[in-house]
RNA sequence: UCCUCGAUAGCUCAAUCGGUAGAGCGGCGGACUGUUAAUCCGUAGGUUGUAGGUUCGAGCCCUACUCGAGGAGCCA
């Protein structure tokens, strides 16, 4: 099989009849001319469309070999590129030679032609990619990390690799899981753990000599750096052990974190938005194909949606008046509005959803529900945060500035319960040449909802870990 | 963790008051055809999630469990 190997996306884009080309793929289907021919529709997964295939009874091996061509199957095929006699395709591929690589037994073989499922898909993660959809999520997914890479390095951000195992005792963003080797794969349940005097599990004997734990978010460390090399951005997977059973959360997901020097919470919202903005508009230009067929298939509303959030500013409001709207509002709420309370998802839904109908930043949050770490306003009694809302999604960013003032900071983690010392890095950089500074949070599966209108999150990353689920696909075996 | 709903053919679902378990799609066989969600005819395919209970009789009613989905909270 020679390189360089060909490309379905390339040959339909630009592949020139009376060329003769070689490439392998997956059937989709094939359909039988009782006249002596087939037609094989043929996917390697670099574009949506397929590529069809003419076969002629005359090809060696025709007669042997065309019945195990089923969907599923893996052929390579060698031929010549001609104009197309059917009107739903350009070009098509005249084959001289065909080679089936694969079977796939139609009698075993889970993916049919016809529509599947996501509950089904999950629970053959392995094949789901082969699916005109999972194909399509992979491909945009790919893009949007791209855009990603290409929005903060244009601009002169640096790509800053936080740990993934982290032993600080508390970030201050939900549940984390332990890492350890104290306990292996193998060890039985009654097997005694090392105890200090107090009868806690003794970490000191374990791998790190402390407690460690599967990173909630880089942040923190994010800093360091940002107040070092100026601007920078994390982007890797996060750990959260919630026990979650939503469309909208994972045990493991993937997020980027820009941490900027000497940007204001207002410097810190620009960048938000033109960042959303800009992966929006990457994935439109890049991913065209795919998106329409998000649009005609999974949530006929993707299109208009993305085309009116470029259109449009993001809305700012700050928590108190989205509080004094949501008081106005004269609906029944099932969780009351109240200033000083965490906004509710009906709330938020409300917000962004029916009243300004686009993305909105709520901002200034009271400093009673936000962690330690976020800036305290001259009023006292709200800090510097700020949320993205976004219709459909909910919340997609979360960031703020950060405190710098080394005496608002401590007071802040002595109110909170928190051990000042444990923190003696963190507090360090408030220390010796502090400097404002702003970062967010952006789930890359949440955003991936909001590009390709898809309903449940576990369906816009390959291998989805959630509670009760680690397997390959979605089922723990 | 809490609340709600669900589990019937490979997939998606139906089954009246508790009374012989069905359809579409897919598979297989055939017919037809420069086809393209192909079309037409035929055919196979089931311990109704698991365990127990009520009943002459349970897919249906009761109990427990397992798994799945949606919502809430947590957040990205």
């Amino acid at each position: 099989m020679p390189v360089p190997k060909q490309r379905i996306a390339t040959l339909l884009a630009s592949g020139e009849p009376e060329t003769e080309v070689e490439l392998g793929g997956w059937v989709r289907t094939r359909r039988d001319s009782k006249h002596g021919f087939s037609f094989i529709e043929l996917n390697d997964g670099s574009c949506m469309a397929n590529l069809q295939i003419v076969v002629d009874a005359d090809v060696p091996g025709y007669a042997e070999t065309i019945k195990q061509v089923s969907t599923g199957s893996s052929v390579w095929i060698r031929g010549v590129i001609k104009e197309s006699q059917g009107a739903k395709q350009r070009i098509e591929l005249h084959a001289k030679s065909l080679t089936l690589v694969g079977t796939a037994d139609p009698e075993t073989y889970p993916l049919q032609k016809k529509r599947h499922s996501f509950e089904f898909l999950r629970e053959i993660a392995h094949l789901r990619p082969r699916t005109n959809t999972f194909g399509a999520i992979a491909r945009v997914r790919n893009c949007v990390c791209w855009a990603i890479h290409q929005f903060f390095q244009e601009r002169g951000f640096l790509y800053l690799q936080t740990p993934l195992i982290t032993t600080s005792d508390c970030e201050g963003a939900g549940e984390m899981f332990t890492v350890t080797t104290l306990l292996k794969p193998d060890s039985s349940a009654t097997q005694p753990l090392p105890k200090n005097d107090k009868g806690l599990v003794d970490y000191t004997q374990d791998f790190f000599a402390r407690h460690a734990a599967l990173t909630v978010s880089g942040q923190l460390e994010g800093e360091i750096y940002a107040t070092a090399v100026g601007p920078i951005y994390t982007f890797g997977p996060t750990f959260r052990a919630e026990n979650s059973h939503t469309t909208r959360h994972l045990s493991e997901f993937w997020m980027i974190e820009p941490e900027m020097p000497f940007y204001s919470l207002s410097d810190n919202m620009q960048l938000a938005e033109e960042f959303i903005k800009f992966i929006i508009q990457s994935t439109l230009d890049r991913c065209g194909e795919d998106l329409q067929f998000f649009n005609d298939r999974i949530d006929n509303t993707v299109l208009e949606t993305l085309n009116h959030i470029l259109a449009h500013e993001f809305r700012r409001v700050s928590y108190t008046e989205a509080v004094d709207l949501l008081l106005q509002s004269n609906k029944e709420w099932e969780y009351p509005v109240e200033w000083g309370t965490n906004l509710q998802a009906e709330h938020e839904r409300w917000l962004t959803e029916e009243h300004f109908k686009q993305p909105i930043i709520v901002y200034d949050y009271p400093r009673c529900i936000k962690p330690f770490y976020m800036y305290c306003n001259e009023d006292e009694k709200t800090v510097r945060a700020m949320d993205v809302l976004v219709p459909g999604v909910g919340e997609i960013i979360g960031g703020s500035q950060r405190e710098d003032r080394l005496d608002v900071l401590t007071a802040r983690m002595e109110e909170g319960g928190l051990n000042v010392e444990d923190y003696w890095w963190y507090t360090d950089l408030r220390r010796y040449g502090t400097v404002p500074h702003s970062g967010f949070g952006l789930g890359l599966e949440r955003i991936l909802l909001l590009l390709t209108g898809m309903q449940n999150i576990r369906d816009v990353i390959p291998f989805p870990r959630t509670p009760g689920h680690a397997g390959f696909g979605g089922n723990p075996y």
